[in-house]
DNA sequence: TTCTAAATAT
DNA sequence: AATATTTAGA
């Protein structure tokens, strides 16, 4: 008997340890995990209680500890549902602080339940992202993360994003209009005062438009050239050569899309459609722009009247005729559109070569840029 | 309102 | 990765 009552005392104890432990740990992410917190608390209360009395009643003479101690599971029980959970709940609360409702809906488990618990940690650091050195997208990149996250939570989404709307609005629209001259600041930084309050919930909000501006275009078509072109380049490949800070695969996977797009069947032009046949040259800016595969010649020849164009010849155009030429300026000047990406000015042409970042490879002396605004 | 760039979904 | 669809700014 005493042995017994001995040995669950032991573990009573043990399992009030367990619980500190785990309420210390909680205790980190107490905002992340309001309810957890209080789920672990109000355990580790209880059980504390009932050891106290349990003891009490065991050193007064009754033995019924022995029971008490073995309800300490069932007890338990109570407060941590310990099956699933796990993601749900975290999700929960990340998401926002009640509706845990929410949590009997959905059963969905997830593999990768972990994944989705460190997932929540970033949202305490001040920079989550990890490639992010010296670009720190205040409200774009925690949007990013939640966007990211499984769909768990897509019922609240819409519920977040009309929240959202107000807060992040504020984080967003700076970022957004702060594309200006680019690459530098390869993706809006601006404030970094993100409040809690954003940070928290607003999230579901769309990520910030990122601004081509010319100059970023530049870039692109740079790397696309030293690919061999849009046909052959990959976003990951583009990007990397582009070596633009916070430019993601999917941004220049959708500029891609969009330059193949237009860059392939021009012919607008002429009433009927009778043969689009790629027109060979376009103008840009004011200027007749061949149809790349060279883009190069575009990006040489173009404005500083016969720069020379040492171009790297190691590139390797595909051969075949299903190219389509993608000859178009597919986006002239265009004074509309982009207010934002503004750029003009700072277009420092003149060949200074001073943004060739083009790591190693040819390095083609492009010298001027015949893109059109982005 | 339309058109299009960019984001996002498939 | 490519393509389709959606969203949103002008």
């Amino acid at each position: 008997m005493m042995m017994e009552y001995r040995e669950n005392m032991q573990k009573c104890r043990d399992y009030i340890k367990a619980l500190e432990e785990e309420h210390r740990k909680i205790l980190v992410f107490k905002r992340e995990l309001p309810l957890c917190l209080e789920l672990v608390t109000q355990a580790l209360e209880a059980c504390k209680q009932q050891f106290s009395r349990t003891t009490t009643e065991c050193l007064i003479g009754h033995p019924e500890c022995s029971e008490q101690t073995t309800s300490n599971g069932p007890i338990l029980e109570e407060f941590i549902p310990i099956k699933k959970r796990g993601s749900s709940t975290d999700e929960d609360d990340e998401l926002e602080s009640q509706k845990p409702n929410a949590t009997e809906t959905q059963n969905n488990e997830k593999p990768a339940k972990k994944s989705d618990w460190l997932r929540s940690v970033p949202l305490w650091n001040q920079n989550p992202d990890p490639t992010a050195n010296e670009d720190s997208r205040p409200g774009t990149v925690s949007a990013f993360q939640v966007t990211k996250n499984g769909g768990a939570f897509h019922p609240f989404q819409k519920e977040l994003s009309a929240l959202n709307k107000a807060t992040s609005a504020a984080a967003e629209a700076p970022a957004a209009s702060a594309c200006s001259t680019a690459e530098t600041e390869a993706a809006a930084g601006g404030g970094s005062g993100v409040s809690k309050k954003d940070e928290k919930e607003g999230q579901s909000q769309r990520k910030a438009r990122r601004c081509w501006s010319p100059d970023l275009h530049r870039r692109f078509l740079n790397a696309l050239q030293q690919l061999g072109g849009p046909h052959v380049a990959t976003p990951k490949q583009i990007r990397e050569l582009m070596n633009v800070h916070g430019l993601t695969n999917d941004e220049v996977k959708s500029h891609l899309q969009k330059y193949r797009l237009h860059t392939r069947r021009p012919a607008p032009a002429v009433h009927n459609n009778a043969i689009p046949r790629a027109p060979q040259f376009v103008v840009v800016g004011g200027i007749w722009v061949p149809p790349p595969p060279d883009l190069a010649a575009v990006e040489a020849g173009a404005t500083s009247g016969g720069a020379a164009k040492v171009e790297s010849p190691t590139r390797i155009y595909a051969p075949v005729a299903a190219q389509p030429p993608p000859s178009q300026p597919w986006q002239q000047q265009k004074q509309s559109s982009p207010s934002n990406c503004e750029e003009r000015g700072s277009h420092s042409h003149g060949g200074g070569g001073v943004r060739s970042n083009s790591p190693a490879t040819s390095s083609s002396t492009h010298t001027s840029t015949a893109s059109p605004a982005f």
